[in-house]
RNA sequence: GGAGGAUUCGCCUAGUGGCCUAUGGCGCACGAUUGGAAAUCGUGUUGGGUGUUAAAACCCUCGCGGGUUCAAAUCCCGCAUCCUCCGCCA
């Protein structure tokens, strides 16, 4: 959410950097409400700074013995006013409050123009794509050789876009959690959460999710409460500390978790609809940096070198880019994505997603920090997948695959899995007395 | 699901209709004292909004939302959360 003043008073910037991504601003409007807000607010206070003269007045004059007739008479007309002024207040300001909840986030200048991934900018590659002197598989075709999928019986318990992991896959995605978790809470400095993966409505709206996209995410409840499952674990964690005050000197916060993530995937049928890459339920890794908002650019940097840091360390070949204005997801001014590369599809393809939010969600969750002299102001917010379980399964499958038809696993991996490969008949090389093939 | 209790400023706490513009303590900040510290003394210390060049001033804020009243922390109604006990339960 933005602060409407600042929007009004740097009008056709505003305009202009909403327009990169599609979003036309309507100055007028977001002028007319908080002006008609702001009269109505001022109509009531000053209604009730009477009424108090007036009650004032009332006991003075009753303890004299004189008539307070009158007095009673213009405090209830006062009270009526009140009343109905109170009325149209609450009408504009959730006139005023929809609007600026729809608005997105301000793109930075230094993003590229464009509105899809064709416009996203390379900034660095890592790791050699591998050469393969046989015909590669995707993971799809390489997990069910291995027994490791079950995806026909996902569709029988579930429906479409569910995946069954079996055997060393269901470890493999085990062994994938563990690394990162400990990678992250023991080497980068985050603390592990372990959070709800439902949340209510406010925690939605904290993080951006709501009002405008609730077609994307699973929605349940209990009786009359209403309940949302979390598309991402930057939702609760980023809302941890909504609506609190952060002494500015304890920051930055690093939070890490692992979590199932739900998503509609409304509007992307028909595409991804093999394997792992798109399902209604995956978990992930996430990042989420809490920080001095001064400080939000420095800050995305290091949280992109940790996300980076798991492909590293896993050994999979992956590139950096910068996604276009036009491309960034509704609370983020920067975003870095990290894809891998899929030998099966000759491209890299989106992995992990890396945003700095500014002060936009710190606004709507009611994230603010104080200084020790008292200075107050909103934090900053970053979020990044580290990484999702899935899609890092994917990459490892089809990046280790060898000609004989197994799967090498990645060197960290390994005292996690307790095997070192996933031999071609969907058997385990396992490790024995510290030596590993 | 049932019964009872609680919710006041960072923490603890006083407060049964107007003098609450909320008491006192702890903590914190600043100052005095000191060679320096402790102790002591003094001052300050919820947040949000309207407003202003800045201020002043005003409004809201005693869990949340309504109501009664000229006037509500205080009375009434609803709700939420927490605690205790019973029931159910991974």
């Amino acid at each position: 959410m933005h602060d409407p003043r600042v929007l009004l008073d740097s009008a056709t910037e505003a305009v202009r950097k909403l327009a990169r991504r599609g979003y036309e601003l309507d100055l007028g409007q977001l002028d007319k409400l908080l002006t008609q807000r702001t009269s109505a607010i001022q109509r009531i206070d000053n209604a009730r700074g009477e009424v108090k003269q007036v009650a004032n007045q009332v006991q003075a004059k009753a303890r004299a013995g004189e008539d307070v007739g009158e007095l009673r008479e213009r405090a209830r007309a006062l009270k009526t006013e009140i009343q109905q002024t109170e009325e149209q207040h609450r009408q504009f300001e959730a006139d005023l409050q929809e609007l600026l909840l729809g608005i997105p986030n301000l793109p930075d200048d230094r993003l590229p123009d464009g509105n899809s991934d064709e416009f996203a900018v390379e900034v660095r590659t890592w790791g050699d794509t591998p050469i393969f002197d046989f015909e590669v598989a995707d993971h799809v075709d390489i997990g069910e050789r291995l027994g490791i999928f079950d995806f026909p019986r996902a569709t029988k318990l579930a429906g479409p876009r569910f995946a069954i992991l079996k055997g060393p896959g269901a470890q493999l995605e085990r062994a994938i959690t563990a690394f990162l978790l400990q990678l992250h809470t023991q080497r980068h400095g985050y603390i592990e959460y372990s959070v709800p993966a439902l949340v209510n409505r406010p925690t939605m709206t904290g993080t951006g999710q709501l009002p405008k996209f609730e077609e994307d995410l699973f929605k349940t409840g209990v009786d009359d409460r209403e309940l949302f499952l979390i598309p991402t674990a930057e939702v609760p964690l980023t809302n941890l500390h909504a609506g609190e005050t952060l002494p500015a000197e304890g920051l930055p916060l690093a939070y890490t978790a692992h979590t199932p993530c739900f998503r509609s995937e409304a509007g992307s049928y028909g595409r991804d609809t093999r394997g792992l890459i798109r399902l209604h339920q995956f978990s992930k890794v996430e990042l989420v940096r809490i920080v001095d908002a001064q400080r939000s650019a420095e800050e995305l940097e290091i949280m992109l070198s940790h996300a980076e840091t798991c492909l590293q360390e896993l050994g999979l070949a992956y590139r950096v880019v910068t996604l276009p204005a036009g491309d960034i997801g509704f609370s983020a001014q920067y975003t870095y994505d990290i894809e891998v590369w899929l030998p099966s599809q000759q491209r890299y393809r989106e992995i992990s997603s890396v945003s700095d939010c500014g002060s936009f969600q710190a606004r709507r969750a009611g994230i603010r920090t104080k200084t020790k002299d008292g200075k107050r102001g909103f934090a900053a917010t970053l979020n990044g997948s580290g990484l999702p379980i899935g899609r890092t399964l994917v990459a490892i499958l089809e990046q280790c695959q060898q000609a004989d038809g197994s799967v090498r696993m990645p060197g960290v991996l390994v005292p996690h899995l307790g095997f070192s490969r996933i031999k071609a008949d969907g058997t385990t090389y396992a490790v024995r007395g510290g030596v590993w093939g």
